[in-house]
DNA sequence: CGGATTTGACCGGG
DNA sequence: CCCGGTCAAATCCG
């Protein structure tokens, strides 16, 4: 337990908490009639997801994680190459030797909903100073992609990075891949970080700033789940009033009205995407900030290696891959019990 | 002037 | 050789 951070306890948290929270509205849908199946399917991948990122945060396996924007771009115009179609034909045979990865950085994604159509600046602010390293031109994609690095790379040896692409089909959506855990100390009058990385506190602490973050034992985990699920609720209700976007209960209504419904579909789909718990913070009772945050975190591992994925994700991703990631925890738990994460100096 | 961004070159893996 | 990622010189900006 202790090698677990706050931040991959929160994490994994958002995760759950946004499986319960789809499990909740599949239920609704379940004993409606107006359901259609296809819905009820995505929302059941939208559990299987969560399962599955919540699993792979736990220790860093490979994984069959169904990411939204492969539904997305299925209902969508078939013009972004996402990494989860190949193939199947190509399994080709591949190494499982874990051993000897160099790259093998923690890798997340995240989407996040610009409000103002101009607002490409207001992909950004989570909290950390990025510097833009790079802009790239991708195959197949019309926005250029933008990498950034960490402003203290140098002076603080944090090897932490980000790229930025925008999306295709919705340029209001910015899908950010990070790379690498902050191991740099923002500023401490900076507010901190959005997002679920609130790393400061699990620095070595030469000095012991008064961190009000306290380790909350593994109950509290359970307190904030509770707790956050309910603020995330309303929230949820909130931004559905505001957008003016009835999703998730109304996607029939839109769907079927006989309108060609991919683009509503795609809508709802993002929206969903946007819509996973705005962040849970560690540090629940009396802490300062539930950060609603402007913009909203579905954060979900990715595999540090395309190795496995290929191969697991070539069999019917969603219903066997629990079982074929247990199988990859263990052996990876087995093998390197440590959490690269926990130690600063890694990268 | 100093730091951030831009942008073409460079590099390495597939 | 193509493509994605990074470097670094030039440029921008406060």
């Amino acid at each position: 337990m202790e090698n677990v951070s706050n931040w991959e306890k929160s994490t994994i948290a958002n995760e759950l908490i946004q499986g319960m929270e789809v499990a909740r509205q599949l239920k609704f849908h379940l004993s409606s009639s107006t359901s259609s199946l296809e819905t009820q399917q995505r929302l059941l991948q939208r559990i299987l997801s969560s399962y599955d990122n919540a699993l792979l945060l736990l220790n860093w396996s490979e994984s069959s994680a169904v990411q939204p924007q492969a539904v997305q771009a299925m209902v969508s115009v078939p013009q972004s190459p996402i990494s989860t179609d190949r193939s199947p034909g190509g399994s080709k045979d591949h190494h499982q030797d874990v051993s000897k990865k160099r790259k093998a950085l923690p890798t997340w994604k995240d989407q996040v909903r610009t409000y103002s159509e101009n607002g490409a600046e207001s992909s950004a602010d989570d909290g950390y100073s990025w510097r833009k390293y790079g802009q790239k031109d991708i195959l197949g994609a019309i926005y250029p992609r933008s990498y950034y690095r960490c402003t203290y790379r140098n002076t603080q040896t944090c090897y932490a990075t980000k790229q930025v692409q925008r999306s295709d089909n919705d340029p209001t959506i910015f899908e950010i891949t990070y790379k690498g855990k902050h191991t740099c100390l923002q500023a401490s009058n900076s507010v901190p970080p959005a997002t679920p990385e609130n790393q400061e506190l699990k620095h070595d602490d030469n000095h012991h700033h008064h961190h009000q973050q306290h380790q909350p034992p593994p109950n509290d985990v359970l307190v904030n789940f509770k707790s956050n699920l309910r603020v995330e609720t309303e929230d949820f209700k909130n931004k559905e009033a505001s957008n003016s976007f009835s999703f998730a209960y109304g996607i029939e209504n839109l769907t079927s009205d006989g309108q060609p419904s991919s683009f509503s579909q795609l809508v709802n789909e993002n929206l969903m995407a946007n819509f996973s718990p705005t962040f849970i913070s560690p540090a629940t009772s009396g802490s300062s900030y539930f950060s609603v945050s402007p913009y909203q975190m579905n954060s979900f591992a990715q595999f540090p290696e395309c190795d496995h994925n290929e191969i697991i994700s070539a069999n019917t991703s969603t219903t066997n891959s629990p079982i074929l990631d247990l199988d990859f925890q263990i052996d990876h738990v087995d093998l390197d019990p440590t959490f690269p994460f926990d130690t600063p100096g890694f990268f």
